[in-house]
DNA sequence: CGCTTGATTTGAAGCGCTTCAAACCGTACT
DNA sequence: AGTACGGTTTGAAGCGCTTCAAATCAAGCG
């Protein structure tokens, strides 16, 4: 009981109690109190309650930082994401619940302009995060695997190959067959696509495509517009196709929502009804397609039960002793809704000469 | 040098290397390295470098907790943020940056649907934070002195009565202001607002609407329309003004960007014209208004600086122990994109009768 | 050549919390 | 009475890093 330490209050702010401060308080020892603060069994029904009383009269938290250090368990998962994307801000919701409900705690990491992935996930190392889980991460196969030996990481979204992370992903070309499948049977047979760039999730969905298009014999109507995963490029590819005069085609399926929505809005813009005369369809269901003016018909991959995913690979290779690598693949499904209809004149469409079989 | 510890490599992960496996390498105590890679004066250039070198090749790198721990400081600057603000995510990527000048790091906390602005401040206090900066927080000021009281304080965005805090924000009135005048110069008089709804930013913007159309003597005219800061809102506004008919306002001016598009695609959708018809102005000057295609007429609050004067604020009380709160209101300005024009007709504008002066 | 001095280096004491072997205690048995 | 034995409590050793007073050392001086 000798508080003899530097209580450096001298005017400023209170010192914030320590568990040393409680245990005076109660007139036990900081072993007992911690005990009873994490739940650990020993500590009779009675300390207990003087305990938690205690802590309560003196506002106890408990210092993370100390705790992390002395545990040798942090129980922390860091989370890294890009900054600007209405789908990962959904899948962080759902990964705080999915990690809380496994006991786990969640730092996010935030890639930007000026701060690269490899700065996000140095951080949330620095932090020791017990597991990473990168929400569609640009980095090279080699570089995730290089970290996934240092630590459990499962990524989110796209497909690692050659292995050593954990992946979550749903079935990107999968996905947009189901699209083109859904425009192909509303009658439209020229069906573009407007891609996102390099990247894995981008070459799988560009791959759905093209693979769906040759199932309906339609491999003379395929065409790709170069885009991102922006609104901007979904606006730079309606420009396009408006400068290049009618007719346009009659079905687009976008690389993701924002694009979707930037193409929305610049087809509208110019006067083009949708989906009088072309329909759009989009990828994620996010926030922004179920937004009641925008409406899009797009594809979810269910964000929630991805998130729960990636959480539980984590907390087996964690908790439950899993070494293997393991790949999770989430069929996608399609969400209709008021972008897409029958194509405006079905006889006038086979405007690039490929007949249909009878 | 007796490394008698526990190793723990047992065909697990290797052992991440610690400060003394550094010293062990170079033959020096763990002082001395401790010492070089803070950048401490003391150890000689030699030292330094045989250290950095060891340091380097054993892909050493700091524990963090441990860091954190020993250290009174922590550096650490807490921000919470909205999950899904566009013009928050903004905001955050200045604040990596504005705090990394001033030798902070910076912990992110989100609040989402289920994550309440109490749980993300607790997090972040947790993570011993020194200090934090909460944007566009809802809390009340009571609460919010209460945390200013644990820790310094710094509000992003809003007003906060009764002191405690700081904050850092714009004039909200007088953006909004600048937008009525900008709509009236251009020879509007029918101009609406559709609000934020409940919260001091909102009240703050409607109260600058108010007083401008008084300025311009249009109080007659005066409308505003209950939404909040979602596109959704917007949207929704869009559809009950073209529910009543013609004649539309010819101005409106929105809560923020995210309820301007919102109500910009809805009107668009409905063949209304913008600027055409209706003239539309935001607030935030995000990253959504100035997409090519949405090119909104808004008002631009200087994230970047914002961010600065937030992290300054937070540096002053840490570092150069002011204790009294400080308020930094900095001007906004206009920017005049492509959703706002003359109204169609003038002559028919005064459609509710209020007579302009000659 | 002994001594002062400034430049380096280091031992050791924490930071606040967890953990676990050992100590303690009152009770039940032999 | 002596011994065992669960149920509790506690002392003490860390977790990996920082810090600072004290030790060490080489050079410079009278």
């Amino acid at each position: 009981m000798d508080v003899s330490r530097d209580h450096r209050a001298a005017g400023g702010a209170p010192r914030r109690p320590r568990l040393e401060d409680v245990a005076a308080r109660v007139g036990m020892s900081v072993a007992s109190v911690s005990m009873v603060l994490s739940g650990a069994p020993g500590p009779s029904a009675a300390t207990r309650r003087r305990v938690l009383e205690a802590a309560a009269e003196l506002g106890y938290r408990p210092d993370r930082t100390a705790s992390l250090l002395a545990r040798r368990r942090t129980h922390l998962v860091g989370v890294q994401l890009q900054a600007g994307s209405v789908f990962h801000a959904e899948l962080v919701e759902d990964l705080y619940e999915a990690a809380e409900r496994h006991g786990y705690d969640v730092v996010l990491s935030a890639v930007t302009r000026t701060r690269d992935e490899r700065r996000a996930t140095e951080t949330l190392v620095d932090f020791r995060c017990e597991a990473l889980v990168l929400l569609g991460p640009v980095a090279p196969a080699a570089e995730l695997a290089a970290l996934g030996r240092q630590l459990p990481v499962v990524v989110l979204g796209r497909r690692v190959p050659g292995g050593g992370v954990d992946v979550v992903r749903s079935a990107d070309a999968d996905g947009v067959g189901q699209a083109v499948d859904h425009l192909t049977s509303l009658g439209h047979r020229s069906i573009i696509h407007v891609d996102g760039g390099r990247g894995t999730i981008a070459a799988d969905r560009r791959r759905g495509y093209r693979r769906a298009m040759r199932a309906h014999g339609l491999e003379g109507q395929l065409r790709v517009i170069a885009g991102d995963n922006t609104d901007a490029a979904g606006a730079r590819a309606a420009r396009l196709l408006l400068d290049e005069g009618r007719p346009l085609p009659t079905g687009v399926v976008a690389f993701n929502d924002h694009c979707a929505v930037g193409l929305l809005d610049a087809l509208t813009r110019a006067g083009v009804e949708v989906p009088g005369e072309v329909s759009v369809v989009g990828y994620d269901d996010s926030a922004l397609s179920r937004l009641a003016h925008v409406n899009l018909t797009t594809v979810n991959q269910d964000a929630r039960r991805q998130a729960e995913q990636a959480v539980a690979a984590a907390v087996e290779r964690l908790d439950g002793g899993r070494t293997t690598p393991r790949e999770v693949v989430l069929a996608p499904h399609l969400v209709v809704r008021g972008t897409t209809g029958p194509p405006p004149d079905p006889a006038a469409d086979g405007t690039l000469g490929v007949e249909t079989r009878p």
